[in-house]
DNA sequence: CTGAAAGCGCTTACAG
DNA sequence: CTGAAAGCGCTTACAG
C-alpha cells in the first residue's frame, strides 16, 4: 500500500538506483534528474523504509538502552527517565531510534544484551549504570560491541563512558561542610559494587583528611538500596551512636529517610546533603541542599560518545565528565 | 562473521526453506531433521536476524511509544516509568520490542508518529496520554494504524485503550472525606483538555451532590501544569477564599504544594487526598492519602490489547479499566 | 516431508 | 551521470 523505491522510480521514470542516489544525496546526480525525482518523492509522500534499508546496509541506527530495575530507586529517582530524556534528544538529531529494556538483575540486564546482539536489532547499547566486575560491560568487551556506559567502569581503557567526578563533587559537599563549621559528619552511603558509591565515600574521607578530621567509622553506614527505609535506617545507627552536626548521603531518598529518622526522635533538624535533586528535595519539612548530577546531560553525552564512534568520528577521549552543581537551600 | 541461515543449511545438509521451518516450528517438518536441524543451531549459535526476518514477514514486532514531556511532570511522577515497564513486561513476554520517543507538545509527538509509521519500523504505537480533541489519535485513527491509549479518549469507538475509572476514583475519595464529616472540601483540578482531569472533576462533584452538598465553585481551582507550585498557588487562592476541612488534588504534586501553602501561611494542617500515589507522598511533613492508578498495570494492558489486536486475537471490548486503590495515611 | 525460486525494499560495485 | 544486477538474510507459495 505505501510507495515504494521502485514505485517511484517508474513515475520518474528513471531506474531505483538512481532513486536511492538521490536519497542519499549522492554527488554524482545532476540537478536537473534530482529535483524532478524530488518533486516526486514529496508528490508520492515516498519514505523508505527502514527495515529494508537497515537489511541492506548492515546497520539499523537503532541504539538499545539497558534500564536497571533493582528495588523501585527507578521510579523515585528521575535519573532514568532525565538519562532516557538526554539520550533520545542527541540520537534524534542523529536520525537514530531508541529501545529500551528493564531488567530486574544483573543476568536478565545480561539476557537483554544477548538478545540485542544476536538479532541484529541494535547498532549499540548503552547502559545507565557501571557495577564492581560488571558482567554486561564485561560482555560487551568480549564481543566488541559498541557501547557506551554512564558511571565510570572498573577498568576503563577502551570502553565509552560518561560520569560526574563522583570524588570531586563529595569532597567538596564535605568540604563546604567542614568551612561552616562542621566536624562529626555523618555519611550514608550505597552499594560497594557501583563504583560511584565508592567513589563518594572516598571523596568524604579525603575531604576529611585534607581538613585534619579524623575518619569515623561508625558515622559511616552503607546500605544497599536506595530507599528512604535504608536511609531511616541507616540515620538511626548513626543517631545511636552519636549525634552528627550534619549528614551527607549519595542520594536524596536517604536524606528523606533520614530526615525522618531524626524527626521521630524528636531531634532537632540536622542539616543534610543529598544527591541527585530529586524535584521534592525543595519540599521537605526543611529544604534539603542536593547535589544536581545533570542526568539528561549525561544520557546526552553517552548517546554522543556512542553514536560518534558508531560512524568513525575520530575521538579524543573515550569519556566525558559531566558537571555536578550543589544546591544550597 | 555471524552465522546465518544459508551456514546452517550447509551445515545441516538441508536447505533454507528447511532451516527456517524448524525455526518457525512448522509441523510438516520430520522429528529427526527437526532435531538434527536443532542441535546444529545450537553448536553454531545461531540466531536469526531479527531485520531479515522483519524485511519478509513485513511485521517488525516492535511497539513504539510516545512519552509527552510537557512540563517536567515526567521526572515527578513516577507513572510514566512505571507505565513503561508494565508496556515492557507484557510486550517481552510476547517477544516484542519497544522504542520510545520524547515528545515536547503535541506536535512533536504527532511528528514522532508519523516517523514511526512512514518508517515502517513499529507495528503498533501506545500513547501514554488521552487529550481533549487529541490530534495523535486523530491521526493514527485517520491512517487505521494500530495502536492503543492509556487514558480513555473522547471518541473511545474503534480505538484501544485503557484506564482507571477516574470518575469513580474521585467519588470514591470524596465520599470518603464527606462520610468523616467534610464538607467544605477544595478542590485541585488538571488542565480541562485532558479526559482525566475532566473525569476527576465530575467524581467531586457527584459525590457532592449525592450527598446533598452544593457545589463551592470557589472551592474549584484548575492548573494547567501537574506541579507543586502549581498546587501552592491553587491551594492559595482557596485559602483567600475561605479554609476548607480538606483537600483533594487529582495530582500528588498538587498536594505536595498545597501543604506548603497551608504551612507557609502558618495555619494547622488540613487533611489532604492526592492522586498517583508518589513514593514521597509517606514522607511529607503529615503523610499524604493518595490514589494509587496502578500505572504498571494501565502499561501492561496497553501493550496487551495492542498485540492481542496485532496477532488477531478476536477481542471482547475495546478497553480495560484498571482497579484504583485509596491509600489512606 | 523437502527444495528451488521468487520476493520483501533497499544499496552499491561495476559497467557504460 | 545512469542503469542492470547482485546482494543483504530471511519466508513461503508452489511443485514434487
Amino acid at each position: 500500500m505505501c510507495a515504494t523505491l521502485k514505485d517511484v522510480a517508474k513515475a520518474a521514470n528513471v531506474s531505483t538506483s538512481t532513486v536511492s542516489r538521490v536519497i542519499a544525496n549522492n554527488p554524482k546526480i545532476s540537478e536537473e534528474t534530482k529535483n524532478r525525482v524530488t518533486d516526486i518523492i514529496k508528490r508520492m509522500n515516498y519514505h523508505p523504509n527502514a527495515i529494508a534499508r537497515s537489511l541492506a546496509n548492515k546497520a539499523t541506527r537503532i541504539l538499545g538502552i539497558i534500564l536497571p530495575n533493582e528495588a523501585d530507586d527507578l521510579f523515585k529517582n528521575p535519573f532514568f527517565i532525565q538519562a532516557m530524556t538526554g539520550i533520545s534528544i542527541y540520537a534524534q538529531s542523529r536520525g537514530y531510534y531508541i529501545m529500551y529494556a528493564f531488567g530486574k538483575s544483573e543476568k536478565e540486564e545480561l539476557s537483554h544484551i544477548k538478545r540485542y546482539i544476536s538479532s541484529r536489532l541494535t547498532d549499540g547499547i548503552i547502559l545507565l549504570t557501571a557495577r564492581h566486575s560488571d558482567k554486561c560491560i564485561q560482555y560487551l568487551k568480549e564481543k566488541e560491541y559498541p557501547f557506551a556506559v554512564i558511571g565510570r567502569p572498573e577498568e576503563p581503557e577502551g570502553v565509552l563512558w560518561v560520569d560526574n567526578d563522583n570524588f570531586q563533587a563529595m569532597y567538596t559537599v564535605v568540604n563546604f561542610l567542614i568551612q561552616k563549621g562542621h566536624t562529626a559528619i555523618g555519611f550514608i552511603g550505597g552499594p560497594q559494587d557501583m563504583t560511584m558509591s565508592r567513589d563518594r565515600l572516598k571523596g568524604y574521607k579525603e575531604a576529611l583528611s585534607t581538613n585534619g578530621i579524623s575518619i569515623d567509622e561508625k558515622l559511616i553506614v552503607q546500605e544497599n538500596n536506595f530507599t528512604e527505609q535504608c536511609g531511616y535506617a541507616a540515620m538511626n545507627e548513626i543517631l545511636d551512636y552519636k549525634i552528627p552536626s550534619a549528614v551527607v548521603a549519595i542520594d536524596d531518598l536517604f536524606t528523606f529517610g533520614a530526615m525522618k529518622a531524626v524527626k521521630d526522635r524528636g531531634m532537632d533538624k540536622i542539616p543534610m546533603v543529598g544527591f541527585n535533586n530529586i524535584p521534592l528535595a525543595a519540599y521537605q519539612p526543611i529544604p534539603i541542599s542536593s547535589v544536581d548530577i545533570n542526568a539528561e546531560e549525561l544520557g546526552y553525552n553517552a548517546a554522543r560518545l556512542l553514536i560518534e564512534k558508531l560512524e568513525n568520528v575520530k575521538m579524543v577521549t573515550n569519556h566525558y565528565i559531566v558537571k555536578t552543581q550543589l544546591i544550597k537551600r
